[in-house]
DNA sequence: TGTGAAACTGGCCGGATGGCCAGGAAATGA
DNA sequence: TCATTTCCTGGCCATCCGGCCAGTTTCACA
């Protein structure tokens, strides 16, 4: 290896938080193998806000409906979340029912949609 | 305020590459004012590495497969979406169809949950 | 022991979804 | 002018979805 001396990493800063933003570019600006990068600069990793994403308090989900979620959010029907799971598909429509409801959503997809802008699943 | 002196900022790592993971956690290991997360503690902010998400070329999708996308994500149905767009069902779901073929995916929500992880659109 | 929550199953049914067929209209560029 | 692409529409139909009804079991907690 050549680059053995420290090939300086570039850092992306992605902070809607003005404050923390300033922050941490003076925490971070004037550290030995590490620099900011500028603006449109490709950057080896960046750094985000964890979402401070809307979550009242988890929405109170089941174990189960978040498996019944996360295949949904993989396109599973409702048959094939039955088999995956070994369950009925009536209790696959049970969960999605349940699922509908507290997630206030008009159907599966707009379920995926919120729990997903809430965090609740990754996509 | 009580904490005004210097309230430490936690900062989460979300880092596949466990060289370059290694890498920051030892040059941000010992900053003052700053800390790394531990497992599952709350960080303010993350550094994650940036999503070579697999975007072929946009996928080269018709501003109005786009429209009919986003109304999608949004949990209209075929009816709602004719209605906002000015169109018949029928060409709600041919461009729904076109959709399906051009992202790979099972049904709807798969699309929507498709499109959203390479950023065609934005939750 | 009772009470409640969670998980599970079933039937029924109207409406939504997606795939197939067929076509037409307009704009772009060769 | 012709060809291609995009957008648009229709009918038909098997399947899926989601909401309604009803019920059982299991487990934790009072």
């Amino acid at each position: 290896m050549s680059e053995d001396i420290a090939p300086e990493i570039v850092l992306a800063l992605e902070i809607d938080d003005p404050a923390l933003a300033d922050r941490l570019a003076a925490l971070l600006g004037h550290i030995a193998g590490l620099r900011l990068a500028e603006p449109g600069e490709k950057a080896a990793a960046t750094i985000v806000t964890r979402d401070p994403r809307i979550m009242p308090e988890d929405i109170a989900l089941t174990q189960r409906e978040l498996d019944v979620l996360a295949l949904m959010a993989e396109g599973g029907s409702n048959k094939m979340i039955a088999r995956q799971l070994g369950i009925s598909v009536h209790t696959v429509k049970f969960h999605v029912g349940s699922l509908l409801d507290k997630l206030d959503a008009t159907g599966r997809t707009d379920a995926v949609a919120h729990a997903a802008r809430r965090g609740v699943i990754e996509l």
